[in-house]
RNA sequence: GCGGACGUGGUGAAAAGGUAGACACACGGGACUUAAAAUCCCGAGGCCGCAAGGCCGUGCGGGUUCAAGUCCCGCCGUCCGCACCA
């Protein structure tokens, strides 16, 4: 027998070249056949892959493999997010140019990807700084604009001062940029937007229809949409107070039933109404302008403290003309939702009771608990500054008193509803949404150029189709701050192609958001002349499933089912009636390692995982820094990041353990969904697992098995059905397990069927030759089973075990499902819910049977202690439930 | 503050309301070996016990059920998202 142990990394480079020679993993073309379009994240070509990429790509690899045995036509791209900052920067450090950067680092990628023996169709690959793939983003564009889709506004944007550029709400986490991590400010610029907001109730609804997305994604598209259902009201100005021109204040509110408890009107320092004032009255406009400078930074907004200042004008309350209510400036009154303008209902929202308390202004309770005492004690919060926001029963409100919230809120619509003046009803009601239009102005180079000209002559002109692509020029210079398409001398100055007179190009570039929004559906049909292709994208699309990170859960995500709709509005979509360009979402956990510290510094100075080693475990686990021999801190399990070099080179592993290894680890142990932690035990796990495959094909193969296609024996003894048992069983759990995507479930079942196999091929041989077919049977569908996940051992195990074609083109085998169900089941006896004992019976036992043979066992009986049982509930196949 | 998820051995975890801890890592013991590596076998939730066996056990407290890790209510903790949204 041979025993030479399985050399990864050249079995690896050996498989990879016999697929790429057969063009295995080309898309193929018979379109009769089922389709399957599986799709990871494009990476952003950053110079290397990591391990966050390896357990992203691993995981759409095994369910594309597998769909592809499974029968399906496989559609499995792969391409570049190749726009972007990083770029830009490293051209500014290296005094090179952000497309050479690109590049080699593409190339880099590329061929890091392949050494993970990715099934992937290259032929398809996509780069979006490629001017083949943005001329049609540039048309998609245009043909936006034509249909307002996209369009150019004067608008608050945010700021970030050290990307120089401005951000999309989206990209603003926490008050400071999503890349830079620098604060953002606010800035009033000219910018182009996208009209998402045109889609808000639609890309709202449409979440129900993802039912295979996670809900927490789901949850989080909605909230960040955030429809709010309420009612627009027009508040009459008492005339001897409103500055001319201003005889009405219009609101948003959700709480009109809480009309009653208004005590206070408020304006954003930007409303109209607010500036009118503030032009006889310089201490309002003091103030605001004081508003304004405090509203520079979005964190400060968070924490700022509310203030307001009284106008003086009076608003006459809707539904009782006697009753005034002062109109406010307030800080915390947002010109951009409902109307910039609100009415303060203090019992009802803490905001405004703490609004109400500082400027004393009156409280009335409005909304009240049902029932004593709990109305009692509400009414002592609020008078202690604390509203009450709960369902409950209205007082103090005329003919809504004895209502609940929600009658109140309808009697008062339909009333104001009816209610005119001017020829317009008073109010209206109004579905207000969180969401804001989609900002995409980059003043950066590295990205799609808008392709309009501006003319003073003409405005904003389209570049007429002939002219795209609008291409970067390559002679750019990155030596300062700044866009560098603003400061080329020559680039931006064109004839207006309406008029030939002097004009100039649009100098932002698009959001490289706006390139993930389709790339998706690119891939259908890279060459295609138009944006898409149809036919193709009506076969492929929507994707069957894609897989990403939880970060995407909002801005790629919601971008992409925007635009998509958006393609189909401007007659880029397919024909079919498909919205939705994601079928199934599937987020996946981060790569998580150990961090290492120089211990005896102040500032954490950290070790790479290389540079130390470890003594001793659990609690007494030390580690020590190998280049000085000084003990080192062993810190928490975090992301592996640049920062904390707790870093794994998927590079190092391939060379070490092979790509199968990296694969196998990434899969193994913890849920897709989770974080899973690299350890170098796991690893070194992982390889001994891959080494006893490998023996184990080899024994089989020298004589422990059958021959590869030998006939089927008519009958098996007890032990070879036991282990053909097995086999189908791990065979049909498997197959359920990667579909599902829970492929660490996938892997314990394979460690079992391993085992039986190992135990089985211990005594396997010329003895019994229906063990040694089942032995045999059991090798081919453990080799099967790991081939979506380990291809290259599979491969190489395949050819051992005496196959000749590839285990890559073998149809997946199908479990006999006589085989799934035993003769006998094993039953767990209880006595009162607890369990005493098990009893082993024929499937075909009957109820009376099963519980005759529990009460009988010994443990029951004494359990029992001479007592008659109550009841005895018997669940087939499952349990004996003695109560007594 | 609002919304959501999660909480199971030393560790990662598994478990259509039906035998909790499969599988793996780490660990302990043994076999083989001059030795080591590799490999193979055995053990292992906690407590009591030589053992047979018993009691306890899925963050805490209640509830529903013949039966709860799983469903319901209330706490505690961790993580995530949103955050002046009227």
């Amino acid at each position: 027998m041979s025993s030479e142990r399985y050399n990864a990394p050249v079995a690896e480079k050996h498989w990879q070249s016999v697929w790429d020679a057969k063009g295995i993993f080309k898309t193929g073309t018979d379109t009769s056949k089922p389709k399957c379009y599986v799709l990871e994240m494009f990476p952003y070509p950053s110079g290397r892959i990591h391990m966050g990429h390896v357990r992203n790509y691993t995981m759409g690899d095994t369910l594309a493999r597998y769909k592809k045995a499974k029968g399906f036509n496989v559609l499995h791209p792969m391409g570049w997010d190749a726009f972007g900052m990083p770029a830009e920067n490293a051209a500014m450090q290296n005094n090179s140019h952000p497309a050479k950067w690109t590049y080699a680092n593409i190339s880099a990628m590329k061929a890091q990807l392949k050494a993970m023996g990715l099934s992937i169709d290259w032929d398809r690959e996509i780069a979006t700084c490629d001017p083949s793939y943005y001329v049609h983003q540039q048309r998609m564009f245009l043909d936006m604009y034509a249909k307002g889709l996209a369009y150019r506004r004067k608008s608050k944007v945010n700021w970030d001062p050290v990307d120089n550029t401005v951000l999309a709400n989206e990209q603003v986490i926490d008050g400071k940029g999503w890349r830079s991590g620098a604060e953002v400010i606010q800035k009033e610029l000219d910018q182009w937007a996208f009209k998402i907001t045109d889609y808000s109730d639609e890309l709202l609804s449409a979440i129900d229809t993802l039912d295979k997305w996670p809900d927490k994604v789901r949850l989080m598209q909605a909230n960040w949409i955030g429809k709010s259902e309420g009612l627009m009201v027009r508040w009459a100005l008492d005339a001897k107070t409103a500055p001319k021109g201003f005889s009405e204040l219009e609101i948003f509110t959700t709480r009109p039933d809480t009309l009653f408890g208004a005590s206070f009107m408020a304006v954003a320092p930007d409303h109209p109404l607010a500036k009118a004032a503030s032009a006889t009255n310089t201490k309002l406009a003091d103030f605001c302008d004081e508003c304004r400078k405090m509203g520079t930074s979005l964190a400060e907004i968070e924490t700022a403290e509310k203030i307001g200042m009284d106008t003086g004008i009076k608003a006459i309350h809707p539904l009782d003309p006697s009753w005034q209510v002062p109109v406010f400036v307030a800080n915390f009154v947002l010109m951009d939702y409902g109307t910039g303008a609100i009415f303060g209902c203090p019992s009802g929202d803490q905001r405004d009771i703490a609004f109400a308390r500082k400027y004393g202004l009156p409280v009335l309770p409005v909304v009240v608990p049902k029932d004593e005492p709990a109305r009692g004690k509400a009414l002592a919060a609020i008078h202690e500054g604390i509203a009450y926001v709960d369902d409950g029963v209205m007082i103090n409100s005329k003919f809504l008193d004895g209502m609940n919230p929600k009658q109140a809120f309808d009697a008062v619509a339909s009333r104001l509803e009816k209610e005119k003046v001017g020829g317009k009803p008073v109010a209206a009601r109004k579905v207000n949404y969180r969401l804001r239009d989609w900002g995409l102005s980059r003043q950066r180079y590295w990205g799609c150029p808008i392709p309009v000209v501006h003319c003073t002559a003409c405005g904003i002109v389209p570049v007429p189709n002939k002219h795209l692509p609008v291409k970067l020029p390559d002679d750019a210079t990155f030596d300062m701050p700044g866009n560098p398409l603003d400061r080329h001398p020559t680039w931006k100055h064109v004839d207006c192609p309406k008029c030939k007179a002097k004009a100039v190009r649009e100098t932002d570039t698009m959001d490289t958001f706006v390139d993930s929004s389709w790339y998706f559906a690119r891939f259908t049909a890279p060459n295609a002349e138009t944006p898409i292709d149809k036919a193709a994208l009506d076969y492929w699309m929507p994707v069957d499933q894609y897989i990403g990170g939880i970060e995407h859960a909002i801005l790629h995500l919601l971008y992409s089912r925007f635009y998509y709709r958006a393609m189909g509005a401007t007659g880029h979509g397919g024909s079919a009636n498909l919205k939705e360009p994601f079928g199934a979402l599937f987020t996946q956990g981060m790569v998580v390692h150990e961090t290492y510290r120089r211990s005896g510094t102040t500032n954490p100075e950290w070790l790479l995982p290389t540079e130390v080693k470890f003594e001793g475990e659990g609690d007494n686990r030390t580690a020590t820094e190998i280049a000085t021999g000084k003990l080192a801190i062993i810190g928490s399990i975090e992301k592996m990041s640049k920062s904390k070099k707790n870093l794994v080179d998927p590079d190092d592993i391939i060379t070490l353990y092979g790509a199968d290894a990296a694969r196998w680890f990434v899969l193994s142990d913890s849920p897709p969904d989770r974080d899973v932690i690299w350890t170098e035990d796991g690893v070194r796990g992982v390889s001994k697992f891959i080494q006893r495959i490998w023996r184990l094909s080899e024994e089989i193969a020298d004589g422990k098995g059958a021959k590869a296609g030998s006939a089927k024996p008519a009958s098996f003894t007890p032990e070879a059905t036991a282990l053909r048992r097995q086999t189908h069983k791990a065979l049909d759990s498997v197959s359920r397990q990667i579909e599902g995507l829970r492929f660490n479930v996938a892997v314990a079942q394979i460690y079992e069927l391993t085992n039986a196999l190992s135990s089985a091929a211990a005594k396997g041989g010329n003895a019994d030759p229906s063990l040694a077919w089942a032995i045999r049977e059991a090798g081919d569908v453990l080799v099967q089973c790991i081939a979506p996940m380990m291809p290259h051992l599979a491969e190489q195990s395949w050819q051992r075990l005496g196959h000749q074609g590839l285990v890559v083109e073998a149809a997946w085998p199908t479990a006999e499902a006589a085989l799934l169900v035993d003769d006998t089941v094993t039953i767990a006896v209880q006595v009162n819910g607890k369990r005493r004992d098990e009893i082993t019976m024929p499937k075909t036992a009957t109820k009376e049977q099963a519980e005759a043979a529990a009460l009988a066992l010994d443990s029951v009986v004494r359990a029992l202690a001479g007592a008659t049982p109550k009841k005895v509930i018997v669940v087939p196949g499952k349990i004996v439930n003695v109560v007594m």
